[in-house]
RNA sequence: GGGCGGUUAGCUCAGUUGGUUAGAGCGUUGCGUUGACAUCGCAAAGGUCGUAGGUUCGAGUCCUAUACCGCCCACCA
């Protein structure tokens, strides 16, 4: 018999895996099916790093996106997911100067630009594949022949093109303004690139001497080696302290510079000394205020963040030494006053944690106010949807108050800049093509300006320049604008906002009329994954441990959008041993379909159960639905999985076997009914955990069409179940009687099953019982047999009658939705224990008649809906009922106690 | 300083049109193993949903205030 079973009683992911991927891949089930007719689904996939290593953001990005793409192909829907890599720049850069420096022990400035460049594209060639194979092993049903990298060809392009487009518009303008200067990678980095972090540092109290006088202004500030590059020293113009000082002369300390005292309201009279020292070249509200007072910019700092020659006696110097020294040299002056401890805002690279220091450069820059308008109205007017909509109103508050984009940065890595400095004119000259010459004055004395773009920049364009923009290729076409922009809300602004402003902009259109934002994967308790923390979860030993599925579906039931998600690996565990118990069930069903008979019995009627697994079936179908309409993957996830598990495999199934030993007839009707569910669950859950169905799929299909009978689900086999049709619950009516009574035939079970626990029943020992079920006595009747299975009584000795009058001596009293049950030969029965048990019971009854009754007095008879008052009076009644039968069991063992 | 999110069982989390004895997984306790599954089965204990008000016939679910935790944005030296 067990030859039967050629299948491993657990579920073996390591064997299935791998294998269906690539058979999956071979067969081009990932690549769109082309069918004018209908609207296509399309996602971009948010590019991982080309040189990144496989982290649970990943996971959680492959696992919601291939939630959505293997829906969407089941619905019949072409469905395109594009993959791609982004280049990167500054991680791939640092990356591959690490190598160099551990491998060669060069720089990449003894090495040159030219051999870096190529370097870090053979670094590519060989790495760039170990990320898209780990998308892989997570299932990710990408169409991979349309893979792209920011930087190849075709999307290099776009960026000139967009480049090109915004600097003919005077969008893009070359500057000289204060930035954010990472002085470890010597590049300008972006406003979002900064991080604020509180810090506790130190604030300095000095005295800017006054020309000519002995008087002094006290300053305070952080950062005393900034003072070298002070202009002005700023009160406010209301100041009565320092309204005699403004117009006259204040002395730089060391420098001897000679700077005036000014007047400006930003100067707050309360804070510090009341007097602000002001550093145009170094600080951006002096910078703002430098502006207004026309006063010049020095720059103290070089790239490096040493001390330049501005600096005067200590330039060269690193400018944390320079504070120091700066200080001591001036107490020795006798111009300090005193310093404090003090808690402010630092401003650290968001990559590597350096200080930043705001300095004065020229550098590229996008006039971002006429993007971001038409970027707002979008969501303003309800064009664009942002799931969880909360986040609109970050967005909108971004973009509300955003500033130019400076977009240059002074790596090697990345799309140069498509401009060209004629050194005999002076003028710039930006094309689409690389010029010989310089546009203005035809010299041929020009050089292309070094810098290269901001990663983000061509990721702006991914949803379009990855369809072939700017040509009007079939795929643009075919596929663009995008349906959905599934991602972490941590890239809402570098990312979304950016793609949403550059698509309308370039094409015209929204790239995507949805965004679905999710929450980051945190620890279990609560914290940022990070080396340090040494609490880094890796999916890949996660997948090693218990499989791809596991981990998606862990991923898709345990976060709902935009919320934060603290992963537990024993939630995990409970997912491999959900995969496991699909897998068993399975084989039991296929066990089922080789064993049932051939014979169809036309005149087998559908018992209970079957009708009950069909209606639930139905609702569920139409709850997954619904849910997935409102994007609630999670909480449809959860309502299969309990489906499965506490329904079909824990009801449906045991009631199944029951079944297979009545008739021939009997047994094929069940056994089909079984592959029927089955299959929805499969097909259903197969966006979750795409491995274990898929496999399982296949092997219920080749049983039944092995079967003489021919079974088959009504949506037909096909090939593969990553291809099959999603089911659709159809029109038929709710059978809610059938629940109903199942319900209620499994609340008598888990009842007599619960007293069994308790008087410690010997689960072999079956017992007798005598149950009063009223109306429900006619067609519990016909659940005799399951009742006794399940319940594990004497068939011989369960009677089922309207009524009992009188409570047999000696037997267990219960009740159950409102039917009476005496348990026999259920041992020993301590009637006064048991008298206060019910007691209790009726106790606990005659509250929630009490309860319903002033409920039913109350307004609320008559202001809350019908069907919701009805449904309360029902309870009523039935509560009415229990305990008059509780009463009678009450009376009865009071009885016999005396 | 502004904005947002969270606060539900010991732990991790669900609970989207407000319906009236609140759910899951893990953990805990008890019982159970010769045929789908011990990666299992049958049961049990355990929360009144941060706090205070309010709206409503009715609120975990809406409103206000408040506490705590977290996040985002912001040029007070």
């Amino acid at each position: 018999m067990s030859d039967l079973f050629d299948l491993p009683k657990t579920y073996d992911f390591k064997s299935v895996e791998q294998r269906l991927y690539a058979w999956w891949e071979s067969q081009g089930y990932f690549a769109p099916r082309s069918d004018p007719q209908h609207r296509p689904f399309v996602m971009s996939m948010p590019p991982p790093n080309v040189t990144g290593e496989l982290h649970l953001g990943h996971a959680m990005f492959v696992s919601m996106e291939d939630l959505m793409t293997r829906h969407s192909r089941m619905r019949g829907v072409p469905t395109l997911w594009l993959p791609g890599t982004d280049h990167a720049g500054i991680a791939t850069q640092l990356q591959v100067e690490k190598d160099l420096l551990r491998t060669e022990e060069v720089t990449r400035e003894e090495i040159g630009r030219e051999a870096f460049v190529e370097r870090t594209w053979a670094w590519k060639r060989k790495y760039g594949g170990i990320i898209t194979e780990q998308l892989r092993r997570l299932g990710a049903s990408c169409d991979w022949s349309r893979e792209r990298f920011t930087l190849d060809e075709g999307l290099s392009r776009a960026v000139r093109e967009a480049f090109v487009r915004l600097y003919e518009k005077g969008l893009i303008y070359r500057g000289t303004y204060l930035i954010n200067w990472s002085p470890g990678l010597r590049t300008a980095v972006s406003d979002l690139e900064v991080e604020y972090s509180e810090e506790e540092v130190t604030l300095y109290y000095f005295k800017y001497l006054l020309k000519g006088s002995d008087e002094f202004i006290p300053v305070a500030t952080a950062r005393p080696e900034t003072i070298l590059g002070d202009t002005a020293v700023a009160v406010h113009p209301e100041d009565e302290r320092f309204a005699s000082l403004v117009g006259k002369t204040a002395i730089v300390p060391i420098l001897a510079r000679e700077i005036p005292v000014i007047a400006d309201e930003y100067v707050d009279r309360e804070f510090g000394t009341g007097a602000l020292k002001i550093t145009p070249g170094h600080d951006p509200a002096d910078y703002e205020i430098g502006r207004r007072h026309n006063l010049p910019v020095i720059n103290v700092l070089r790239k490096d963040a040493t001390m330049s020659e501005a600096a005067g006696p200590y330039a060269g110097m690193d400018r944390f030494e320079c504070r120091k020294r700066m200080w001591a040299d001036m107490q020795a002056a006798g111009l300090t006053i005193r310093t404090e401890p003090y808690r402010t805002q630092i401003p650290r690279s968001q990559r590597g944690g350096e200080i930043i220091e705001p300095m004065v450069s020229t550098q590229w820059f996008v006039r971002i106010k006429p993007l971001a308008e038409p970027a707002l109205e979008v969501v303003r007017d309800g064009r664009l949807r942002i799931i969880p909509e909360h986040f609109a109103k970050v967005y909108a508050n971004w973009l509300e108050n955003i500033r130019d984009w400076c977009i240059s940065r002074q790596l090697w890595w990345g799309h140069r800049i498509p401009a060209w400095h004629c050194s005999a004119c002076g003028k710039i000259t930006v094309a689409r093509q690389d010029p010989d010459r310089c546009a203005h004055c035809g010299s041929t004395e020009i050089e292309q300006d070094p810098d290269v773009l901001d990663t983000w920049f061509s990721s702006g364009l991914w949803p379009f320049s990855t369809l072939g923009w700017p040509d009007d290729t079939p795929d643009l076409r075919a596929f663009y604008p995008t349906t959905i922009m599934e991602t972490g809300y941590d890239i809402l602004f570098f990312w979304v906002a950016r793609m949403v402003m550059m698509g309308l902009e370039f094409t015209g259109r929204l790239p995507f009329d949805t965004v679905y934002l999710h929450g980051l994967i945190r620890d279990e308790q609560g914290r940022k994954m990070s080396k340090t923390l040494a609490n880094v979860i890796d999916p890949l030993e996660v997948m090693d441990e218990f499989g791809a599925d596991a981990l998606r579906l862990t991923l898709l039931t345990g976060s709902s959008p935009g919320n934060d998600m603290n992963l537990s690996v024993p939630r995990v565990q409970a997912n491999r041993n959900f995969a496991n118990k699909v897998w068993n069930a399975g084989r039991l069903v296929i066990r089922a379909v080789q064993r049932a008979p051939a014979e169809r019995d036309p005149s087998t009627a559908l018992t209970l159960s079957d009708r009950w697994i069909l209606a639930r079936r139905v609702q569920l179908l139409r709850n997954v639905d619904r849910l997935f309409q409102g994007f609630q993957y999670g909480e449809a996830g959860r309502q299969i999985y309990e489906f499965f598990w506490g329904e079909f495999a824990d009801w449906y199934l045991e009631a199944a076997k029951l079944q297979a030993a009545e008739s021939p007839g009997r047994a094929l009707r069940s056994v089909e009914i079984q592959v029927r569910v089955l299959d929805t669950c499969l097909r259903l859950l197969h966006p979750y955990t795409p491995f274990v169905t898929e496999e399982l799929w296949g092997r219920l299909r080749d049983a039944c069409l092995a079967h003489q009978a021919g079974l088959a689900p009504p949506e037909g086999w096909s090939e593969a179940l990553i291809v099959a049709s999603w089911p659709q619950a159809g029109s038929e009516a709710d059978d809610e009687e059938s629940i109903r009574r199942f319900e209620l035939l499994r609340e008598i079970i888990r009842t007599i099953r619960n007293a069994r626990a308790e008087k410690q029943i010997d689960p072999g020992h079956r017992i007798g019982a005598i149950v009063g079920a009223g109306h429900e006595n006619s067609w519990l009747q016909e659940q005799a047999p399951l009742l006794s299975a399940f319940a594990r009584l004497d068939p011989e000795a369960l009677v089922l009658r309207e009524r009992i009058d009188a409570p047999p001596a000696g037997s267990l009293p219960l009740t159950a939705g409102g039917i009476e049950i005496y348990l026999i030969q259920a041992g020993a029965v301590d009637v006064h224990e048991e008298g206060e048990r019910v007691s209790r019971q009726l106790q606990a009854v005659e509250a929630q008649i009490e309860r319903l009754e002033s409920l039913l007095a109350g307004p609320f008879a008559t202001r809350a809906p019908a069907e919701i008052v009805a449904a309360e009076r029902k309870k009523l009644e039935q509560a009415r009922e229990e305990a008059a039968r509780l009463r009678i069991q009450r009376d009865a063992l009071r009885g016999e106690a005396s």
